[in-house]
RNA sequence: CGCGGGGUGGAGCAGUCUGGUAGCUCGUCGGGCUCAUAACCCGAAGGUCGGAGGUUCAAAUCCUCCCCCCGCAA
């Protein structure tokens, strides 16, 4: 376990951020707001939307806003990086959810600590999707963990924690944004108490660490025969992205909001039949069937069942896995 | 110029290739029936077919330009 974690002089703490996506906006804001703020690294712009043109991330658009100092390098190991860090001379380095591993001499750079805002209560929900996790997982709630960084990705000793429930709604996309301004809360503390009483760094147990991948598109798909359960937390895991998915008469259609069943399907119903429509298109599943509130056919808006069900002429027993 | 789908009564769609004055499901309104677990039956209202030009005897449909929405890709 390391030393109490404090800041004793005088003058403002330097810091740097690093981060990419909206999630790491108000963290970013928030030490801007209690530190000084020297630099910020974010992933290089990116081709984004229609036509692909090449749009600066989240936190690379408010560096740029503030007139921070702003690096986007296409390979953190680049030395420039390092150097520009190294110029910088930062207390702090403030990380959150910048999507690259940092090397060692990087998070050695500061001269208090390198400091992680992760989107989980660790050690439960480490990697690079803790949010998708918690939803997928079922938990009742998840939170911020402000740690100190080590080698081992997001293994370092925990400074603080603020826990955010969950909604039985709640999709990634709407949990992300409450924990993005949790984080920024539970930063602006730990800067807070830095420079008052410090902070406490605790060890992590590692023998209840779980591990939460990154989502690729394919894990979208929905497989029937899995229970209506399962699926109906993919649903809300994966929206807004990769966002969950079904094939019907040869095109995707999306599920965007889906709800478990009151009663189960027919006996002997193959998962993936449409066993009744109305309110919802109700698909038989591997257990219990599943409700869909809203779909999104290839190329239209997102539309609630009755409406889609008005249009597309969809009849019970249709089929809705027929994708291969 | 990354690829692609689409804008048709309040909603969701068909009709566009093969020009000839608008259709389906749902909703709404009126009436009937009475329990049918997407209730049913009869009737009605409601549309300058995204916008602007053009071709034509005739354009939702063909041509040109513009506006808007969405999927893929990240």
């Amino acid at each position: 376990m390391a030393a109490r974690l404090h800041w004793s002089f005088d003058r403002p703490l330097r810091s740097v951020f690093m981060g990419t996506p909206e999630f790491a906006v108000p963290s970013l804001e928030a030490l801007a707001e209690c530190t000084d703020l020297v630099g910020v690294v974010s992933q290089p712009d990116k081709p984004r939307g229609r036509g692909l043109a090449a749009t600066p991330s989240p936190v690379a658009a408010v560096a740029l806003a503030r007139g921070v100092a702003l690096v986007r390098p296409a390979r953190v190991r680049d030395p420039s990086v390092l150097a520009a860090l190294e110029s910088w001379r930062p207390d702090v380095l403030v990380v959150a959810a910048y999507g690259r591993i940092l090397p060692a001499p990087m998070l050695a750079l500061p001269t208090l600590a390198p400091i992680n805002v992760h989107a989980s209560l660790l050690p439960r929900h480490r990697g690079a999707g803790p949010i998708a996790a918690a939803l997928l997982a079922g938990d009742a709630t998840t939170g911020i963990t402000i740690m100190l960084m080590s080698e081992e990705m997001d293994a370092g000793d925990i400074l603080l924690q603020q826990t955010v429930a969950i909604e039985p709604d709640d999709t990634t996309g709407s949990l992300t944004a409450r924990l993005a301004i949790a984080g920024g809360r539970a930063l602006a503390d730990a800067c807070a108490r830095l420079r008052a009483d410090g902070l406490e760094p605790r060890a992590q147990d590692a023998a209840r660490a779980t591990y939460a991948p990154r989502l690729g598109k394919e894990d979208g798909r929905i497989r029937w025969t899995e229970p209506a359960l399962v699926i109906e937390r993919k649903v809300r895991a994966f929206t807004p992205w990769p966002s969950t998915f079904a094939t019907l008469a040869g095109r995707t259609l999306k599920v965007l909001r889906a709800r478990v069943a009151s009663v189960r399907p027919p006996a002997g119903v193959a998962p993936g039949t449409v066993v009744a429509l109305g309110d919802a298109i109700r698909v038989a599943t591997g257990d219990g069937a599943l409700d869909l509130l809203t779909v999104q056919a290839e190329g239209k808006r997102a539309v609630d069942a009755r409406a889609f069900v008005a249009g597309a002429r969809l009849t019970i027993g249709a089929r809705v896995d027929d994708g291969h």
